[in-house]
DNA sequence: TTGTAAGCGTTATCAA
DNA sequence: TTGATAACGCTTACAA
């Protein structure tokens, strides 16, 4: 039930019999105590069970220790590797991150906002539920990184994945396969992701001396439907294609089962790369699923690094890409 | 770059004319302060954008607005939910959460344990990863609730899934539907919620007379690969069955898998019900799942309202049960 | 209606 | 080597 009212320094200094100051130095190893008042202020605080006030130390010092995480995406999915990335980049226990959720609605973002600064974070890190870039908060009271989605404005500092580069690999691996006739499946045409994820592709494709097949992408839905639609559609239209280069796992997925249901082999006969690597579904599938990891945590670590820096003074402007890398499994190359 | 300090009540007390404390009353709509002065330090406060400082504010009231969430599942299916019951339960910005991942590590979890009582939060949420009971942290310097993973002392707090009647409702509709010759597959037997759903299933199909097809339920491990490896284990030693409960949605998603390839229709020939209503497999299979949903929203939010009542002195011990709910889809539920 | 002053729990500076 | 004392930014008796 948690009743009693925490030690402070002065009943350590109390029982230790000696002033608030002495207990202080000793607690923080300054070396100006001597070795026996020492001894007694440690063993009076383990006594106590005290513990620090961090609300005090953070008042004096103007440090909180703690930044804010603002994310938008309501599954977690972008939040909890960058999160896990920003408890990495600072060491355990060394600072501590409020997270709050914005849900995409930029009212309670604001809101969030405020708070997070009234309780005086060291700085921000804002990260966005899809890549596009997104408007800049301005100049806020302490520094603010975006992760994920960039900011527009040139002054900030954003964090975000090379989408192109990532495309551009899964479309390599596949040449290095030996295909020839891939074709580009991806997600919603509204989002900067899939057409970058396209372009990188394209751009593999092009200069091996080929185009894709069928020739230009095919856009849909970031969803299995879409990848089974959208396998039927190839089918259909322009059979031939002996990869299918995917915008995500999801669309992989659909994309895998359409062909194991039409009798395709894969990848004897047609090989798949996903993007993503969301275990859940790249390890599952049958077959498994060859996919592009962005580096999530990467980021958010990255994140957490650039803002610790601006928090120090030696902060630099501008937009980080961190590449993305191949996860091999079975849908391109075989087993055994 | 956020340089210049933020202002201070002086700072807004001096521009207004006035002393420190007249401004903070005019500030908090203290009523003794005349309207002229009320509105020129508003102005003041507004010119210098003047955030009253939470860390000052939290030392004098012994409140610092803060909970700690301490979390062990990785990919935050658990924590996310529940982190927005918290921030609902609370009230758009009236509670931060600070959010910690100890991986499933208790020396980790004692480093953030510490770290946030440090930082005086007014209160603790202990999310387990899996449902079963954990030990106690004992007697904290703050209240603490356990959030899915109950706590196995007598007197703590606990928020959990009645994962009994999860089971139990889950049977009951299948029944409804006219189903007799139900299969139960679940996932990994050293999980609690397992045999509790199975349990709750078994209640229910003999309150109705019968017993479930094959006489037992299967358990395997909470993965597609188990949920198609399972039809296949019944369609050779045990066919017939018109019905598969399922302990999870992804060993649903194997389930409906194998049924398809089998050329089993369903719902005609064979009712699924997965559970967990996990929107990606439930929304996404063919046809679409119906699936148990646990709450996890009304968890979080159940936990954190424990927990402000805890913190007002009106703690109650003891675990209390969110009961789940069936979410209707196509797997049970013809379409037109 | 306004202002003075004490205090929340620390750390840092300076005397003793 | 130790101990007063002054901050940090705010709220709140209490006095003017």
């Amino acid at each position: 039930m948690a009743t009693e009212r925490a030690a402070t320094l002065a009943d350590v200094a109390a029982l230790a019999g000696v002033s608030i100051a002495t207990a202080s130095k000793a607690l923080n190893n300054r070396d100006q105590v001597a070795a026996a008042t020492r001894a007694r202020v440690l063993e009076a605080a383990k006594e106590l069970a005290f513990q620090p006030n961090a609300l005090a130390r953070s008042l004096l010092s103007g440090r909180t220790g703690t930044i804010g995480l603002v994310t938008h995406d309501l599954d977690g999915r972008f939040s909890i590797p960058i999160l896990l990335g920003v408890e990495d980049a600072a060491g355990l226990g060394k600072m501590s991150a409020l997270l709050c959720d914005a849900r995409g609605d930029s009212l309670r973002e604001a809101y969030h906002l405020e708070a997070l600064q009234g309780r005086r974070v060291d700085g921000l890190v804002i990260v966005g539920a899809r890549n596009d870039p997104r408007p800049s908060l301005g100049e806020l009271s302490v520094p603010v990184v975006y992760a994920y989605a960039p900011s527009t404005g040139p002054d900030d500092m954003s964090v975000t994945v090379d989408h192109e580069t990532g495309g551009r690999i899964a479309a390599e691996h596949l040449l290095a396969c030996g295909r020839t006739r891939i074709a580009i499946v991806t997600g919603d045409p509204t989002y900067g992701a899939a057409h970058a994820r396209a372009e990188g592709a394209l751009a593999a494709i092009a200069a091996a001396g080929l185009e894709p097949w069928g020739t230009t992408p095919l856009f849909g839905a970031w969803s299995e439907a879409w990848g089974r639609a959208a396998v039927e559609l190839l089918i259909a239209s322009n059979p031939g294609f002996d990869a299918v280069l995917c915008g995500s796992d999801q669309i992989a997925r659909g994309v895998l089962d359409a062909l194991r249901e039409g009798g395709v082999s894969v990848p004897r006969e047609v090989s798949v790369v996903g993007h993503d690597n969301w275990e859940i579904f790249a390890a599952g599938s049958r077959p498994s699923l060859t996919s592009v990891d962005m580096h999530l945590e990467t980021v958010g670590r990255r994140a957490a690094q650039r803002l610790f820096d601006a928090i120090d003074g030696r902060g630099t402007p501008g937009i980080e890409y961190v590449e993305s890398s191949l996860v091999l499994r079975e849908s391109t190359v075989p087993t055994g």
